[in-house]
DNA sequence: GCTTGACCTCAACATTAGTTTAGGTCGCAT
DNA sequence: ATGCGACCTAAACTAATGTTGAGGTCAAGC
């Protein structure tokens, strides 16, 4: 099975080296060395930075991508059950957030409907939902 | 009408001071001053802040909702039809971002049956779509 | 065996969305 | 009129997600 500089992988999984580095700081991915202490990836690299940038698009912080792909097996190649299972939950997640985007989009309609987004009566701009205590911080969309 | 402090604001619209101040900077609201230079808001802030914040909960960046804002009239109180104006446009990009999520989520399952992720075959590590060509900088859900 | 492109590390910078802190002012109630 | 809480500005800090640059090494082709 072949191994994968940092620029193979670079280009076949379209990131950037300064990315596969970050990614790697950050425990997302590992490497094994050369003698002369350049990066060489086994394939299930590939795999792993495309379940990355899946969470990427869906707004996931990448400290849960790096504990959901710390359940994969370290050591073997992950076999087709062991991403199956991060699938499924993946599928999940994507499930709940859209929930969450429609009943917004739904509750939008009717403030449409009554012209609101009064703040006292208009369910928008009150969500009694799990939303309503974020931590500090830059605000993205919630994981989870 | 009642013109309201920072702090009024702040505890009727759930945010903090300082993100009153902020989006001040970023020139999402506005205040007129007292004698004294300290703020004071008309009623619509109210609103601003409650669109400002479906927008947050929608992924999308304070500049795309600036923008948006800035269609509002600047001088008379926005009225109804403003608002269900700019309410519709924001259904129309939530329906979209909704759209996306549901296509990522079945392609996701469609690789569960398949059992694939392989870069190669997997639509989902190819998305021919318009995330390809994302920007540089941090990357978060996509802006539309 | 030398040159050139790919690679290495470490540090600094960029961007979004704010919060925190420091040092000072306003205004209402007593 | 004084004291205390709410307010002001400006600047620095936080956090996530990387990119960019400097200064130096590796390896492969000519």
């Amino acid at each position: 099975m072949r191994e994968f500089s940092v620029g193979e992988v670079a280009k076949r999984a379209g990131v950037a080296v300064s990315a596969l580095h970050f990614y790697e700081r950050k425990g997302l991915i590992r490497s094994l060395r050369t003698a002369g202490n350049q990066r060489r990836y086994a394939a299930d690299v590939l795999r792993r930075i495309a379940v990355i940038r899946v969470a990427q698009r869906v707004g996931m912080p990448l400290e849960s991508v790096r504990q959901a792909l710390a359940c994969l097996p370290d050591q073997r190649t992950p076999s087709v059950e062991d991403w199956a299972t991060m699938s499924a939950a993946w599928r999940a997640e994507l499930e709940d957030r859209i929930a969450q985007l429609t009943e917004l989009k739904d509750r939008l309609t009717g403030c449409i409907g009554c012209g609101c987004l009064s703040l006292k009566a208009c369910a928008l701009a009150n969500p009694e939902d799990r939303l309503a205590a974020e931590g500090a911080g830059p605000r993205r969309l919630a994981p989870g």
